[in-house]
Parts: C-alpha cells; sequence; structure tokens
DNA sequence: CGACGGTTTTAAGAACTTTTTAAGTAAATG
DNA sequence: CATTTACTTAAAAAGTTCTTAAAACCGTCG
C-alpha cells in the first residue's frame, strides 16, 4: 500500500510519514506541486496527501493535471483552517476528500483508512528489534517461533520502543503516547506495564531487555 | 535552541518538557502570564508555548505584550478544540502557529520543528568537550567506542560543564544548577560528585580531567 | 440485564539505585 | 607546620522502580 505525501513544511511531512509507516504504509514524500505530478504519474499509489499551499504549482493545479491524465488515484487535500469553505468546498477540482490543519493523528487515520478501504488491499506489517519482532496487525510479539498475544496498551508500549529503538523513553514520553497527553496515567501505570512486559519477554527466551535509568527513561537492550 | 512552555497545568507542562528535552531543546516551563512575559524578556527564547487560558493575564494578552516590547520570538499558541474564535484572535494578536488540545506527540514536534527550522539553528542531541561527547537523551558519556551510563546528578554535573566548556564553575554554580536554587546542598555533595565521575573519565581513559583550582572552582582540561 | 473473561488501574511492600552524610585522609596555602 | 580546603570512601537515608494482588472497568455473549 503506497501513499505519496505532498508537503513543503518538511517536519509536517515527516511526521504524517512516520505516522503512516507506523501504521504500514509505503510512504514517499515530496515537497512541491511539479515532483507531485511527477511522482504520481511515475508510480502507482493508492492515495495521495496534498497541502494546498505549496511551491512551484499549487495543489488545486496538481488535481487538475493527474486527472486530464486519467490518473485516479484518490486525493486527500490538506488546507489550512481559516480558508477552508470558500476554497475547497467552492471548487470541484476532483480531489476525494478534505482535512484542515492543524489536524491529530486519529483524524488523520481514520480519512485515510476511509480512502484506501475501498482497494481491499491489506496492509501487513512487522517491525521488530533484535530477535524481536512484533505483528502490528494482530498485536503478537514473535520471538523465534514462539509468540505471545500482547494487550492493547503493552501494543502501545512496545511500538514506542520499536520505532525509538536506540533511544531512551521517559516514563513522561509513554504515558503521552500510549495514555494521552491530557491522561491521569502515573508513573505506576508506565512501571506496571513494563513488568506485563518483562513477563513476556522472559517467557519467549528473547535477548532483548528493557534497561531502565533511574530518574531518566527506559532503552532496549539486546543483551550479547 | 531555548524553548518556554507556557502551561498552567504542571503534569501537561511536566510532559511537553520532557517530550521536547527529549529531541534535545532546552526547555523552561512557567504557569502563568506574568512569569511568560519576565521569562520570554529575560531571555531570548528561540520559541514560546503558550496556553492561552493561564492565570493572571491570558496568553493573548502574553503575545500583545511581547510583540509591543519589540520581542519577535516564534510563539505556538495551545487552545481548546472546541474555541474556533481563539484561533483567529490568537494569530490576528501575533501569533505565528496554533494547536488545539489535546494534541499528540507527533503534532507537536510537527510544529515546533517547522518553527524552530527557520532560525536555522540545530538541535542538538550531543555536546562534548575534548574526546568526550554526551549524549542527551540518555546520558551516556562516550569516549571513543567506549561509554557510561551517568546517574541523573552526575549528568546535570556533566552538562553544565560542557556548556561552560572553558570557564571555571564554582560550586556553587552547580549547587544552583544541579540541586536547585532552594537545595540545602553543601560543597562537600559538589566534591562527592565531582569525585564520582572523575571515576567515570578514568574508566572511560579520557584525556578530559576535572581541574580544581582551590576557593575558586572546577574546570574541565584536555590533557594534550 | 448479568455473568464472564480479559484488560487496566490502584495500591502497598520489597528490591534496588541514587543521593546524602560523615569521617578520615590528602593536598594546598600562607 | 598549622590550617583550610578538597578528595575518597563507606554506610545511612532517601527516593525510585519492581512486582504482585486485588479492585475496577469494559466489552461480549447467554
Amino acid at each position: 500500500m503506497q501513499i505519496l505525501v505532498v508537503e513543503d513544511e518538511i517536519s509536517l511531512a515527516n511526521a504524517i510519514k512516520r505516522i503512516l509507516e507506523q501504521k504500514g504504509f509505503f510512504v514517499d514524500a515530496v515537497h512541491d506541486g511539479i515532483s507531485a505530478v511527477d511522482y504520481a504519474e511515475a508510480m502507482d499509489y493508492n492515495l495521495i496527501i496534498l497541502d494546498v499551499m505549496i511551491p512551484r504549482i499549487d495543489g488545486f493545479e496538481v488535481v487538475r493535471r493527474l486527472r486530464k491524465k486519467g490518473i485516479g488515484t484518490p486525493i486527500l487535500m490538506l488546507t489550512a483552517r481559516t480558508n477552508v469553505t470558500d476554497k475547497v468546498t467552492g471548487l470541484n477540482t476532483g480531489a476525494d476528500d478534505y482535512m484542515t490543519k492543524p489536524f491529530d493523528t486519529e483524524e488523520l487515520l481514520a480519512r485515510v483508512g476511509a480512502l484506501t478501504r475501498r482497494t481491499g488491499d491489506v496492509v501487513v506489517d512487522r517491525i521488530g528489534f533484535g530477535d524481536l519482532s512484533l505483528d502490528v496487525k494482530s498485536a503478537l510479539l514473535y520471538c523465534g517461533d514462539e509468540s505471545v498475544q500482547l494487550s492493547r496498551k503493552e501494543f502501545e508500549v512496545m511500538k514506542t520502543f520499536f520505532y525509538n529503538p536506540t533511544m531512551t523513553i521517559t516514563k513522561d514520553m509513554l504515558i503521552v503516547g500510549v495514555w494521552g497527553i491530557e491522561s491521569e496515567a502515573t508513573d505506576n501505570n508506565v512501571e506496571v506495564y513494563i513488568s506485563f512486559i518483562r513477563k513476556k519477554l522472559k517467557y519467549l527466551k528473547s535477548k532483548v531487555t528493557i534497561k531502565n535509568i533511574q530518574k531518566i527513561g527506559y532503552r532496549l537492550e539486546a543483551v550479547q
């Protein structure tokens, strides 16, 4: 499942890229209108996420050119919130959906889900570290030919580690990432989940351990 | 790269602080509007993250006052999701971007990235002196291909040296910087930590030493 | 609805690490 | 050479993380 992200703000482009890659999509990112048309022509994407305000030629013009060339890839338009109504709803450019910036991850994924679902393609992905791999679809954690089922929260914690394999992750990062930025979760919640996961790693006889550095955070380590 | 976070919800402020520090930013957090203005005036921040609903004077007024004083630091406003009009007001008063609460880590980092990028400054996650380098995310101190884990306080002491590599650091400076201005820590506390760190430098076989100048303080020296 | 199974949260004591204290020793200064 | 200052170490204290068990929660199915 291939997605093209067209966004000139590099860091936003990267953020979108990462979010989608975490969900198992393959993502290309380009930063201007001409490149967008080139890429979309050259490769058969399942979805194009397209910012309106981009250099060289704007988003609307990109849509027009692609449709003219008979490229029917679903397009999700991004617009600044302030000029939503007049621009997007007024224009009949051929985009399939639009989303106002700023948006949050859930919103993005919901829309991407809706637009890619029709193709029926299944996104399967595995992420891993050391001798571990995690099936993102089933939340099964594998080590060799053993596996264990992770619960929702165990899964979210594990993903955080796998996406930042060399980094030291603070408890606050886990609280924000797993429980949400406004949650009431305490350090103890994190500790309990780390404990649950360690028990499962032990059961799997994995070489990977979760190391704690007091007052600093947790880090994955592959023992010898 | 310095960021000021203005948010009265202490736990949210801390969460944001930790996330940004993890990415290598230096973050101060204050919890009301008056302090925000004071801090922003006193220090040259690269970005201010500013909640709208804060005690004493609200976020908009903070922006107005800062802009009036000629302080052009980029400002990222935080507003409750429901309040659409806030956004318009915020942008009119001179904020550079706004973000609705709740937001997730990705979104925060994307926006912070966008607003700090223009200054061209690179976010530092390693600082060093001589043959030493310190990873600020993990508190690992490297020398060649060896590394040691620093404890929280060792890490704070080391950071103070690295940020002031040529300076002689007094014990009082270390006490204030590491233990806090209100602390009861004595010179002996500093001496003990200097001793701990020297032991680790020896283990790393670093060329860097911590030299004491009696009655004055400590200074890093790279022995040829 | 109400019971069941799994998941998540809460809470409390044990285990562990870091930090502080304190005391003896070494080094520097006048 | 006396005195102050700094260094080192070990033990005590403080703080944190770990583990476990029980309680609360949640969705599903009879």
